[in-house]
DNA sequence: GTCTATATTTGGATAGAC
DNA sequence: GTCTATCCAAATATAGAC
């Protein structure tokens, strides 16, 4: 395979800076390949306009990915990490349900701060694209801090996760498809939360 | 246009069974394209494949729709015909927190049993596509009857229907993308119309 | 690693004969 | 209305020189 990290130089003692350079045009190339689909849609990837706005001809990309999937594959990796991060980044408040509300707020802006990549992380329209092991080991550690936060407001049930998820993911879609530009959903967030929270509590 | 339907022969006294033989065309070419979409995803649209499916060569195609887009206008119409009709077709119950509950269960299995209409419908991910004037008139008058349904619940505020289509729509999106073959959020539907409707009552 | 050149496929759409 | 023939554009990907 030709697309591999240059083989480590550190046994002869100073950094590979062939691997770094190598891993940084990798970089390069995923940010235009996000430009992109910020621009015409997920599935609008080009590799003619990647290489193009990385000022290269299109057959050099192949030194760096050896498919179009495989800058999928590395967009939803980094688009796992970027989430995972924003997951394990967000504070606790003094309270459990402050928590959890301004969780699902924070989640919301997430998602729509770059809706295409909210359509590759949470709905997966990409043809013919599965995500790999790796990737998809990231989604499962924010699914379980997740868990963890339901937890601690008395979710504690199977299907709980599952209820919250789906309404999250519900007030994302339609906020994405019937108001992009507006915040009529995102204004429900609170709201849904503590039908949520009424739900867990009362039961 | 070269695309609409034959002048009616009305005056002539019979029938114009040159638009009739129009008009089923038409239909066979769209349920072709339904066909394509099932097979290869909402954005796999092939003009030479649907073409090909009914029997025609390509250029044949464009007697009957100017272009791509106006297949994918005609499919958005008659899918919301389609949706109309079902939500119209929901029976009342015999209390309306059990007509709610049959009605979001049957939502979910009008949703799964074309995923691709679903996408098409309610996602809007194809590309560049402005549903018709008539088409979205369809939808809305599926959503005032939902407002209505909601309504003999007690969900009167502005915000309540938002709330209630984000869930349902969550709850398909979730199953769609996560569990395609499966019941995992099917299963998790009399809750969140519990929830719903818990919230609704003691708020 | 990057290029030129090219293969190959596939797509939407049009012109014009019949 | 349907066809043949064709155009044009775009896409992924490979071969091989430099």
């Amino acid at each position: 395979m030709t697309t591999e990290t240059p083989t480590a130089r550190s046994s002869r003692g100073g950094r590979d800076r062939r691997a770094e350079r190598h891993a940084a045009t990798r970089e390069e190339i995923i940010a235009a390949a996000w430009e992109q689909v910020r621009e015409h849609g997920l599935a609008g990837l080009s590799l003619r306009d990647v290489a193009r706005a990385v000022g290269m001809r299109p057959p050099s990309v192949y030194s760096y990915f050896e498919s179009k999937a495989a800058i999928y594959d590395a967009m939803y990796a980094e688009g796992n990490a970027a989430f995972l991060e924003h997951v394990l980044s967000v504070p606790p408040l003094d309270n459990p349900h402050a928590t959890l509300r301004h969780a699902a707020t924070s989640f919301m802006h997430f998602a729509m701060e770059d809706t295409s990549r909210a359509q590759l992380l949470f709905q997966r329209t990409v043809p013919d694209f599965e995500p790999s092991p790796e990737s998809y080991a990231m989604a499962l550690q924010a699914l379980e801090h997740t868990r963890a936060l339901l937890r601690t407001v008395g979710a504690r049930r199977k299907g709980d996760i599952d209820v919250w998820t789906a309404m999250l993911s519900g007030l994302v879609t339609q906020q994405i498809s019937n108001d992009p530009d507006g915040t009529r959903w995102i204004d429900r967030c609170d709201d849904a939360v503590d039908m949520f929270l009424a739900w867990i509590d009362t039961r």
